[in-house]
DNA sequence: ACTATCACG
DNA sequence: ACGTACGTGATAGTC
């Protein structure tokens, strides 16, 4: 006879885990599912690593009912489960339910009681026993055939660790029924068991280790060791027994239960998958299919074709002209990141359910032919039905390489952007996600058909997968389309994403392609200097430190600094000690060596990432062509990726220079258009306060008008330093002030921190009130917008965790001033582009620093643009304040600051 | 794949 | 009592 494994869950435990440990998580309907989710992620996890084959979770009936009415008093004050907790009991019995597997739950006893009956019952020889539990109880279940499983979750990993009698008495030094003393002798705040006071866990380990039992060392008492846990003891002889009868869980409750009862069988069907889709766990369906559970109603594009006929492709774009909405996917050549337009390799077509076609490069089928198609469906379709007609894609920007950089079209709907607007949290919006969101569909997405292949390729091979992810990705488009339209419409959102999303494609795409010279001599010899200092520093760092080691690894850092030189310094991070900057800093007064370290990491940083990193990224074309995402950021900021060129060094001399290696081409200046406190200039518009808005209107230094009202100082008395302090405040409001935060940023104590605050709000009502509006209007709705309707969800503000709450209290006012802030250079973009244009100027912008503007122009159209940069950028919005942006000039961008 | 650090607005 | 400023991305080290 085989053995039996039989897997036991607390379910109340592992759901709270679940729920206190995982990232807030709501489906679209807006129900909180995190505990839910987490459960299975990790139910899921164990019956894999246990190689479970039978299976029962066990749930107290309520948390209301206790085992003893005599200590309801105790128990009673254990804090009521969160609401957004609770609502998921019931949502989990029912994938539970649907799954086949018991539940076991008994009026008037806790799922701890019945979880250690049934574990003492099934173990046997051929019958292993795990328990799965958050909570440390039940480490007096340990037995021969019984484990005891308990998961901990660390910076989102979770490990499970594993309890035989053994690994109890490694870990406490007593037995399992020991524990049971231990327990009772200690107290535990969680479970509302008293324990006996002044005594704390390494006294009752101590005392339980010695003498095994509360009763035999209270008959040992004088020779007790603390004399204080003595005294105690005998003083508190009474909580200790009530410790030890609450600490004990009951192994005799009256259950029926049968170890075959618990046998998994049919734990994946149809009815728990529909579950999975309902509650939107994409991640768990491939589960269910790998375990043969066909997913009903998979969609598939009927009838793909895959065409590399030149006529058969000529008969297609002809089709395509009949249609009033088609979805459409063009790949690009991947080579060459030059401004040269690329050649399409395939170009996938979705005209209507039973009309998916994927158009593929071959020899008789050339990418001037398929280039010429797509084009002349874009442009003739805007001819013939004066742009009515609507065209469906997903991630545009990329596809819009097989075209100049001048190419335009009206009718485009990139739905990655429509679906990033309606919930700009997601970290992806591919077809499949698409599908999911708002076609209630689950699709195999691109990694699962295709694994680590290119798509591209896969596709000039042949592969069907390939052409299915062309096919998904099109026909997806094509299908969810109107209903993402129509949502935003809904949401009122529609003039933001027709207005300023879909253009600003366009003037990113153009960005993109133009990229920004590089002078490479200049960056080799940056280069070089700085690996001589690096050199240099490194040699002084080890002849002072008195050994070799590296100075990259903040825990060979720590160990030299904190260990081996026995410098004073507080241990901040999980893993040890904290080596980061602000830290040094303080202890550089004291230590050369720290200063040097400094050094080295500031050298380092600058080489590695600036001078050899970006040098890996210019083109044939001398250029670099940086990619501008325009769907990752939770405010609508756009970001910067390979490289980064948003995060350029400015604040130092010494990193500054990094800036004069990106130069203006040949007869080129570039021109510099930066605004001057937009975010502080959207807040006075935005709350309507009058003294910030009639300070901007007479042109007051802010920072100091705040110094002078916060400090009660005359504003020609404000001294620098006060000026400073009142700037980091006026930074901290945007922020979404705490206390704690700007005490942190202005070294000063909280207390002082908050009468800044107050100060502050007493200066500035309407800010306050505005700041207060914006919070109460995210716990009222769940979301915060910005001038022009972007929204930004905040699913923290309903959470019962003080931490995430705060957050998302910080976070709905500070939204809608970055997200204003992102709104309106987007505006001032689009019009400084098409002015551009218009005028039919060479001049283009190569890059956006969120409130910062730089573009490469030839030098005679130079001081027309500095005028176009100014008007548009300070009249992208009609705000209650003026905006300024300030323009400058330079061969450099260095030269431009 | 995750953490620590540091560059920017 | 709790314990953080808002928004990003790249690199090196570690597991």
């Amino acid at each position: 006879m085989s053995k039996g494994k039989l897997l036991l869950i607390d379910g109340h435990s592992i759901l709270s885990r679940a729920f206190y440990g995982m990232p807030m998580l709501t489906n679209s309907e807006g129900k909180h599912l995190n505990a839910v989710y987490g459960f299975l992620t990790i139910m899921f996890k164990v019956i894999d690593d246990e190689e479970a084959d039978h299976f029962a979770v066990a749930f107290d009936v309520s948390r209301k009912t206790f085992r003893n009415d005599i200590y309801a008093d105790y128990k009673g004050t254990r804090k009521p489960m969160p609401e957004e907790l609770h609502e998921q009991v019931p949502l989990i019995q029912e994938v539970l339910s649907a799954m086949n597997i018991p539940i076991l739950t008994m009026e008037g006893y806790e799922a701890d009681d019945i979880l250690g009956t049934v574990a003492k019952k099934s173990q046997s020889d051929s019958v292993e026993v795990t328990i799965l539990s958050g909570d440390r109880d039940l480490l007096q279940l340990a037995d021969e055939h019984i484990k005891i499983s308990i998961p901990k979750t660390s910076k989102g990993r979770t490990e499970v660790y594993n309890y035989y009698p053994d690994d109890v008495k490694n870990e406490w030094g007593v037995s399992p029924l020991e524990f049971i003393d231990v327990k009772a002798l200690m107290g535990d705040t969680s479970d509302n068991i008293p324990g006996v006071p002044s005594i704390g866990e390494k006294t009752a380990k101590a005392i339980i280790a010695e003498y095994g039992s509360i009763e035999n060392a209270v008959a040992h008492v004088s020779e007790l060791k603390p004399p204080r846990a003595a005294k105690a003891l005998m003083e508190h002889y009474d909580m200790a027994e009530m410790s030890k009868v609450l600490a004990t869980i009951n192994i005799n409750v009256p259950i029926s239960f049968s170890f075959d009862d618990a046998e998994i069988s049919d734990m994946y069907n149809d009815k728990a998958l529909e579950l999975m889709k309902k509650f939107e766990f994409k991640s768990l369906v491939p589960r269910f299919q790998k375990n043969g559970v066909s997913t009903t109603n998979e969609y598939r594009p009927e009838n793909l074709k895959v065409v590399t006929d030149p006529y058969l492709a000529d008969v297609v774009f002809k089709d395509a002209l009949e249609y009033s909405s088609v979805g459409f996917k063009i790949i690009p050549e991947d080579s060459g990141n030059t401004n040269e337009a690329r050649a399409p390799k395939a170009i996938a077509l979705s005209l209507c359910n039973d009309r998916n076609y994927v158009l593929v490069c071959s020899e008789r089928l050339g990418p001037d032919m398929l280039k010429e198609g797509i084009y002349r469906i874009f442009k003739g379709s805007e001819e013939q039905q004066g742009g009515r007609k609507k065209f469906f894609t997903t991630g545009l920007k990329s596809q819009l390489k097989i075209f100049s950089e001048d190419f335009r079209a009206e009718n485009i709907y990139d739905l990655e952007i429509a679906a990033y607007l309606l919930n700009p949290l997601k970290d992806s919006y591919d077809y499949e996600d698409l599908a999911a969101d708002y076609l209630k569909l689950q699709l195999p997405s691109k990694a699962e058909l295709l694994g680590k292949e290119k798509l591209l390729d896969a596709l000039l091979e042949g592969r069907r997968e390939a052409a299915d992810v062309m096919g998904y990705s099109s026909a997806v488009a094509l299908k969810s389309g109107p209903e993402l339209l129509r949502r935003l419409k809904e949401l009122k959102m529609d003039s933001l994403y027709k207005d300023i999303e879909l253009p600003l494609i366009y003037s990113l795409n153009s960005m993109e392609m133009t990229g920004i010279k590089i002078d490479r001599e200049s960056l080799k010899s940056y280069a070089e200097l700085l690996k001589a200092q690096i050199d240099e520093v490194e040699v002084s760092i080890y002849k002072e430190v008195g050994e070799e080691f590296n100075i990259n690894s903040p825990k060979q850092l720590g160990e030299i600094l904190f260990g081996k030189l026995h410098i004073k310094g507080g241990k901040k991070t999980k893993t040890g000690y904290s080596t980061a900057a602000d830290v040094l800093q303080k202890l550089a007064p004291d230590y050369p060596v720290v200063n040097r370290i400094l050094r080295y990491r500031t050298l380092t940083k600058l080489y590695s990432t600036y001078a050899v990193g970006l040098d890996s990224y210019i083109s044939d074309d001398g250029r670099i062509h940086g990619t501008f995402n325009q769907t990752i950021t939770a405010t609508g900021r756009i970001s910067s990726t390979d490289p980064n060129l948003q995060n350029i060094p400015v604040r130092t001399e010494e990193g500054k220079e990094i800036r004069k290696v990106f130069v203006a081409k040949e007869g080129c200046v570039f021109a510099d258009a930066d605004y001057s406190q937009v975010e502080l200039r959207i807040l006075a518009s935005m709350s309507g306060d009058e003294k910030l808005i009639n300070a901007y209107k007479n042109a007051v230094d802010i920072h100091s008008l705040t110094a002078s009202e916060v400090f009660h100082v005359p504003l020609d008395e404000v001294t620098p330093e006060m000026r400073r302090n009142a700037k980091a405040v006026n930074f901290g409001i945007v922020y979404g002030i705490s206390a704690f935060g700007l005490g942190e940023d202005l070294s000063i104590d909280r207390k002082e921190a908050q009468s800044y605050i107050n100060k502050y709000f007493e200066t500035y009502p309407g800010v306050k009130e505005f700041l207060d509006s914006q919070v109460a209007h995210a716990k009222e709705n769940g979301y915060v917008l910005t001038l022009f309707n972007r929204l930004r969800p905040i699913p923290e503000i309903s959470s019962s965790n003080f931490m995430q709450r705060s957050f998302g209290e910080r976070v709905a006012m500070n939204s809608p001033i970055q997200g204003t802030a992102a709104d309106i250079m987007k505006l001032a973009m689009i019009s400084v582009d098409r002015e551009l244009r218009r005028q039919g100027l060479k001049s283009r912008i190569v890059l956006q620093v969120h409130d910062e503007l730089l573009l490469e122009c030839p030098t005679d159209e130079a001081e027309k643009v500095k005028g176009i940069l100014k008007e548009k950028m300070e009249n992208a919005a009609k705000l209650k304040v003026k905006l300024i942006a300030d323009v400058n000039l330079g061969d450099t961008w260095y030269d431009c600051h």
